[in-house]
DNA sequence: ATTGTGGCCTGCCCGC
DNA sequence: TGCGGGCAGGCCACAA
């Protein structure tokens, strides 16, 4: 499922789409309009314009429109976000293989939003269960720092203030942007953290560990080219045990979330 | 303001 | 073999 590692990939895909002129912009379900701005209208305002940059904060990627000069377009930035299942194409072609716990079936019948490029490519988020979306000028600025290069001090006063469970601030995207269920079990795994832990509970020693872990961690989901490629996961089901000290792995709903934890090493 | 809960949405998998 | 229910979780609306 697309966090972090995921959208970064669909990052480095997006530049292939830079700079090309779209001819068209469809909804393949009106649904998918997210935020203020209606779909037809998102569709008018995109024809003509191009994708000039492309970045991403957290699990939402941010494309800067250009536009011929009084375009509609011209200023404002288009925002597209993944949800679990969503997956980027551009000329048909996906940034990772096999989306886990999506569908691979080749089909069409999922694409959601399509830009097609006055080249004849095309730029596709396909998303069977439509819990990402595509939105106008998307609120930045609610996010909290990336946590790619989150900093110690930034995530050092994200987790004091709040009682809540560590593992539900670090995956409060206006706290901390990028983390999904899936790489907070394996950080909070890796850094003897209990995902239950009141957030504000940690000592300083905790704060320098889970920080550690959290960059060293997003480091390695990177190189490995996905979320569900960490440590911890192939553990993550009833039966399964710890892959440090071989304890059965505690399971509950920790923010809402399923949650996998060690109960001899995680505190 | 902060925190918790439920709903959206659909594919998949299990048990009957 | 088909079917129903449970589950997956990012995000958002809403309630306390």
């Amino acid at each position: 499922m697309p966090e972090l590692p995921e959208i970064e990939a669909y990052r480095g895909l997006a530049q292939r789409a830079l700079g090309r002129r779209i001819d068209a912009a469809t909804f393949g379900d009106p649904r998918f309009a997210r935020g203020e701005v209606s779909g037809p209208r998102l569709v008018r305002l995109l024809r003509g314009a191009t994708l000039r940059t492309v970045r991403r904060h957290g699990k939402l990627l941010v494309f800067d429109l250009d536009a011929p000069p009084g375009g509609p377009a011209a200023g404002h930035r288009l925002g597209l976000r993944f949800g679990m299942t969503g997956s980027l194409l551009v000329d048909g072609e996906a940034a990772l293989a096999r989306l886990v716990f999506a569908s691979d079936r080749p089909t069409t019948a999922w694409d959601r939003f399509v830009l097609r490029f006055s080249d004849g490519g095309t730029l596709v988020v396909r998303d069977p269960r439509l819990l990402g979306g595509v939105e106008l000028d998307p609120d930045e600025a609610a996010l909290g720092p990336d946590a790619l290069d989150i900093t110690a001090a930034q995530l050092r006063h994200a987790l004091e203030t709040s009682a809540v469970a560590v593992k539900t601030r670090l995956m409060d995207q206006r706290k901390v942007a990028g983390i999904g269920n899936l790489i907070a079990d394996e950080v909070l795994w890796r850094a003897s953290l209990a995902p239950q832990r009141r957030s504000s509970s940690l000592t300083t020693p905790d704060q320098r560990r889970l920080h550690h872990h959290l960059r060293a961690t997003l480091d390695d989901l990177l190189q490995r080219g996905g979320a569900h490629l960490g440590d911890l996961m192939p553990a993550r089901h009833p039966g399964g045990r710890c892959p440090r000290d071989g304890t059965e792995l505690r399971h509950s709903t920790v923010g809402g979330r399923s949650s996998w934890w060690c109960p001899r090493h995680q505190r």
